[in-house]
DNA sequence: TGAAAGTTTGAACGCATATTCAAATGATAC
DNA sequence: GTATCATTTGAATATGCGTTCAAACTTTCA
């Protein structure tokens, strides 16, 4: 058991999970992105245009929005045909409970 | 069970939780925030220049940080004499539990 | 081949944000 | 009161981000 004050400063560094989380949280920080995968979290698959009109935007927005989901690998994408069909990764937000939880103090480092 | 297009849009426009849930996730999708919350959450008070040194800023920037933390009702603080005393709210990411889940597809609107 | 539907891309704009610095405030002890 | 410690505040800078627009790309179907 770590407890003394170098060690947890150092696990706050260069920390891979921290990283990802806050890389997560951000893209889901606004509101068209969060408001795509509330959609995809009820819907098994959607493509980009009935997305785009789901959350009222355009869909070169939503593409970019989408785009920036799958950097953070929140979301996949695979052709059906004519269209592209957008679901939520397994596990996406795995990672983000991880770390923060759901609040309030837990337990000692 | 409302499952039209209409009433979905309507769902996803002007919904208080998604909008908090946007402002809180946008807070933490900084590593410096999200570092000052992981560390409230193993520990249950902290001042800021204690967080400050923890996280590796300066303590004004932590300050500014926990600003925002208290503005997206995250954080708390209350005055312990000289110091000042931060922690995190109880339920603190209780609403964007509700909103993200841990991912994946789970049932129709 | 050519048109239409669906999607992506890149540039551009304005706006928000993180961090730093210096100065100001509040509380404590001598 | 004054010095010291702890914290906040505001301005300033630079960087990043969301959205829009026009143009390009891919697939399908006639």
């Amino acid at each position: 058991m770590r407890s003394n004050f170098q060690a947890i400063k150092d696990e706050l560094q260069d920390n891979e999970a921290i990283e990802l989380c806050a890389l997560q949280c951000g893209t889901i920080g606004d509101t068209t992105k969060l408001k795509i995968c509330y959609l995809l979290r009820h819907y098994p698959e959607l493509n980009v245009t009935t997305i785009a009109e789901f959350v009222s935007t355009s869909v070169s927005n939503a593409s970019h929005s989408l785009n920036k989901l799958r950097a953070a690998r929140l979301v996949k994408s695979r052709r059906c045909g004519q269209t592209i069909c957008y679901s939520l990764q397994k596990d996406a937000f795995a990672n983000v409970m991880n770390i923060i939880g759901s609040g309030g103090y837990v337990s000692g480092m």
